[in-house]
DNA sequence: AGTAAATTGTTATGTTATAACATAACGTTT
DNA sequence: AAACGTTATGTTATAACATAACAATTTACT
């Protein structure tokens, strides 16, 4: 696997976190001037308190986590904040935990491949061509024109096996 | 793609549908007396309304389905029935659609990989070694042990591109 | 400032899933 | 068959996840 193909690690439990949130705030707000999109203070503090957490993140943990800053705050607010950072390539949802994660590789909207630690729940991106290829290849021998791929992998990060 | 690692393959227009049905229940039955297990009259409706669809269905579509025999049955009873036939690899849940498949290879649970053609709903399942080697090499290189697998593509199939 | 478009607030509701406890059916032992 | 333990189902309520619909506000632009 070459290196560029993770996009997410698994995270050391003492990495600074709080630096690695400011990183992905900065390259969120570049890669949204850059597609002239909006990094609204909502959407900001969304995308913060999804980084904020080194799991993945539920609508309503958000939602609640939210109120602190913004009283106001109901689904919507977080269910609109969140679609628009994943259009934006920010974020992404995993479907088999209905949570959210901050992407790996901002300003490139693109879908990942997620290991999902069941233990910890630590959660690493990668994006490795291999595999989609491999995918898109297989669906083609059936005729099928791959538009979207979903691979979630369930299992034990190295710290927790 | 070996014949065999496609264990539903899209299906044609006019395939014998009742005759399929049939099929699935009688290796349903094999199965579950094979394992021990009991394929109670409710577990057999909702794995007959399952298969009865020709797309994924969802659990409060079986419900009110399952009503006209059952006018008692609640949530739990689909969520069961769904949870034994699930465990018992009867049938699939598609995590991208929170709704549910017959299983094409019952009686050996088992992880599939599914094609979901976007346009008309049908679905493939397939199961393909290589797709699940590459997926455990790759995890592998992090340090992952990988324990379940979830790959569901999206696109368009035969019929509909 | 005036206007259109985008964003957010607000209320309500739709959809998916499970907890908790009661009852019924089944199987085994005596 | 009676008593018992186990498994399955009934029942009620609610938790958890997500969106529709419309009003109010903010923003960008002329």
């Amino acid at each position: 696997m070459t290196e560029q193909s993770i996009l997410i690690p698994f995270k050391s439990q003492r990495h600074n976190h709080t630096s690695c949130v400011k990183t992905a705030l900065s390259e969120a707000e570049s890669a949204c001037s850059a597609l002239g999109l909006r990094l609204t203070k909502i959407r900001r503090q969304v995308l913060e308190l999804v980084w904020g957490s080194h799991a993945p993140i539920k609508a309503y943990e958000l939602l609640e986590q939210l109120h602190q800053q913004n009283p106001k705050a109901a689904p919507p607010t977080v269910y609109r904040a969140l679609e628009f950072l994943q259009n934006a390539g920010l974020v992404h949802r995993l479907e088999s935990l209905n949570a959210y994660l901050g992407c790996g590789k901002p300003g490139e909207p693109h879908l990942g491949q997620f290991l999902i630690c069941e233990t910890c729940g630590a959660v690493a991106e990668i994006n490795e061509p291999k595999i989609t290829r491999l995918l898109n290849e297989q669906a083609g021998l059936l005729g099928f024109k791959t538009q979207q791929q979903l691979v979630e992998l369930k299992g034990l990060c190295p710290q927790c096996s």
